[in-house]
DNA sequence: GGGCTATTTATGCAAATGTATAATTTAAAC
DNA sequence: GTTTAAATTATACATTTGCATAAATAGCCC
């Protein structure tokens, strides 16, 4: 009885298939769904081979964690930066555009929800899951603040260090807010409203320059 | 060999308690540490229990999702409710005093974060866990709903079926979003900053009547 | 085209998991 | 005090899980 057939795959390569095997398994049939046999299956190969390339599942699913953020962040990032560079625009816009591409798929999506949340709910058992999210977490709220910070300074308007922290993390949360409500029930309201929302309670937190009512 | 004594419980009681186990087990270990031995040792009895009073896991699950959401939504309506009926306050100060209790302990907490990702992350998985959710999430939503179309009210401010469905889904949003950042960065900022961004941005918001310029 | 090494498959294993079932104990009913 | 029904424990079972190891194959180097 003959061996199945296979192919030596070039570099890198399969070791990035089998990662988009665990993010396949993890979002359709979330960790519990993850197992070391059904992510073979899914990349074509055999169980064991994740043993020659990971040090452990643990390691697998690390690594899909990773790529979800990079690919999450990554993509409004890019996304916005490349408008921002091609046409001409005031930080305003550019702030807009990138609540836009956070606001519309494939960031706002059920399948990306689906991973967020298979992955944030091992944050309070292993420590490198905690490190990673820490680390992009980060990554995402200073994006936010450096576009604000454009914006202040492009109209003229000096904040202060806890100024822009605050409204940083003001539009962070309206941002990931309505992420959650478009990925969770995106049946309800269409595409176009979300993002339409977004912006207009961005802008309305921005145009709040006084605060204190004596 | 004698077996180990036991008691019998009274009505309900090894119920919660089976339940209560599992959302101990869930929020330090994970959906993954939550085997029935290992709630069924934390609940101070044997596995076999569990079978007696639900169905099978899923079943017991399901229950702890539900207790889990209706003690969040719950503990943030009956407060603010409670504190609205006692002192005479206007809408505005009620809508306040909703955001302050949701961006507050025992709501704003790494174990309740924990909870609810790991709940999250069945949506996908099991239809009941997403009628579940569904159900929640619009009972949090109406609830923010009628609390703003109060204030509309209460301040002569008419306002259109859709718009006030908007301001509810911004508003929204920005308590999502925060909880979500006091649950997973608390020790970040001080609880009253998030209590203070919060209500802020929910003032921003609502103080946006006019919105086209031409 | 014959070796050589990296890559891949195949098989096995001990531990853990959900569930089923029978035996036993508690405590209430009478 | 017995009887009896409900509550609880104990044990067993078939599956599944992650991992270890040995055998086999592919494709490059010369």
């Amino acid at each position: 009885m003959p061996r199945r057939s296979f192919q030596h795959a070039p570099e890198g390569v399969r070791r990035q298939d089998l990662i988009n095997a665990t993010l396949d398994c993890i979002a359709e049939h979330s960790l519990q769904g993850a197992t070391v046999r059904q992510i073979a299956l899914r990349a074509g190969v055999t169980a064991g081979l994740i043993r020659y390339y990971f040090p452990g599942k643990d390691e697998l699913v690390h690594a899909a964690y990773r790529e979800t953020m990079n690919r999450m962040t990554g993509q409004a990032k890019s996304l916005s930066d490349a408008y921002a560079e091609a046409e001409k625009v005031t930080p305003r816009q550019h702030l807009e555009f990138f609540v836009k591409t956070s606001l519309s798929p494939p960031v706002v999506d059920a399948r990306t929800l689906s991973l967020w949340a298979n992955f944030v709910s091992l944050i309070y058992v292993d420590a490198e899951m905690a490190r990673i999210h820490k680390e992009s977490y980060l990554a995402f709220r200073n994006e936010v603040e450096r576009l604000i910070a454009a914006v202040f300074m492009d109209e003229g308007r000096p904040a202060s260090r806890v100024e822009l922290a605050r409204s940083a993390i003001a539009i962070n949360a309206i941002i990931d807010g309505l992420w959650l409500e478009g990925c969770l029930a995106g049946d309800i309201f269409g595409e176009n409203d979300l993002v339409a929302i977004g912006i207009e309670a961005v802008n309305a937190v921005l145009k709040n320059p006084e605060q204190e009512t004596p």
